[in-house]
DNA sequence: CGCACCTGTCAAAGATTTCTGACACATCTG
DNA sequence: CAGATGTGTCAGAAATCTTTGACAGGTGCG
C-alpha cells in the first residue's frame, strides 16, 4: 500500500506534542507502553511512581495524542484501563517548525508589521 | 555528496531539544531565524518581546544546538550579536522516543525488577 | 557631554508544572 | 466483613519556568 505523506501539524498540535514528550517521565513511560501495553496500576509500579502522578502524565500523553487508553474489563471482573502508545510521526526542521509556527493561536499575536520591520533591519 | 544517516540522539540530548521546542515564543523564534539571521534587539522588536526575556530563549535554544550566535563587530563599531537556526534533524516516532529513553541521567533510576514484573502483570 | 544604539546580568514577582497524601467507589476472595 | 486490587479525583506543597524592570558597560554622533 502506499506510503502517505506525513501531513503538517498545526502549531498548537505540535506544541502540545513536544511538551508532552519534553519529560524524563513521559518519555520513559512511552518507553514502557511501547514494548508492551498496561495498565495504569501495574505500569506506576514497573516505572516506581505514585499513581496520581502517573495518571496525569497519561493524560497530557493523550490529550498529545500519544497514547490511547481503553477502559477493560477483565475476566474476573475488575475494571482496568489498558494503555498502548499511538503510531506517531513528526519530523522536527528548521523548516517544520516553522511552518507550525505560523498557525499557533496561543498567547501574543501583535507582530505583523514588526515582521516587515525585522527584515529591513537584518540586512 | 552521500547523505549520512540521523545518529540516534542521547536521552538527554532528545530531552532538551523537546522541552526548548515545546513553547510558543521560542518555535517563533525559531520560525523567525530560519527567514533571515538577525541580532538580538532587532529580534526582539520583531515578534514583539523584551530583550530580557528573549535573551533567555535565545540561551535556552542555543543550549539545545538549536541555534547558533556569534558575536559581530558591525562597520560602525557597533558589537551586535547575530542569530541564526542550525540545521536540526529530529524523528519522533515510539521507537526513537523508546531508543533515547534508555539513555537519560535525569532524575529517578530504581526500576530494574521492575520492568521485568511489569511484563510479567501486562499478560 | 547627552542621546541613541548595542551588549549583558540580576533580583523579584507571576504563572505553570510537578508531586504527594488522603479520599471515595467498585469487585473478588478468604 | 476485612483485605487486596482496580478505578478516579482533589487540595495543597514544592519545584520550575516565564516575565518584567532596573542596572551596568560599550561605541558613535551632533
Amino acid at each position: 500500500m502506499p506510503e502517505v505523506p506525513p501531513p503538517a501539524p498545526t502549531g498548537d498540535e505540535l506544541l502540545k506534542v513536544l511538551s508532552a514528550l519534553g519529560n524524563p517521565h513521559r518519555m520513559r513511560i512511552i518507553a514502557a507502553l511501547t514494548e508492551n501495553r498496561n495498565y495504569v496500576s501495574a505500569l506506576a509500579r514497573a516505572i516506581g511512581m505514585g499513581r496520581p502522578l502517573l495518571h496525569m502524565h497519561l493524560q497530557r500523553l493523550e490529550a498529545a495524542g500519544l497514547v490511547v487508553g481503553t477502559l477493560e474489563l477483565a475476566e474476573d471482573g475488575k475494571t482496568m484501563k489498558y494503555f498502548e502508545v499511538a503510531p506517531f510521526f513528526y519530523e522536527l526542521t528548521p523548516h517544520t517548525i516553522t511552518r507550525a509556527a505560523a498557525t499557533i493561536t496561543e498567547k501574543a499575536d501583535p507582530a505583523e508589521k514588526a515582521d516587515r520591520t525585522a527584515k529591513e533591519e537584518a540586512k
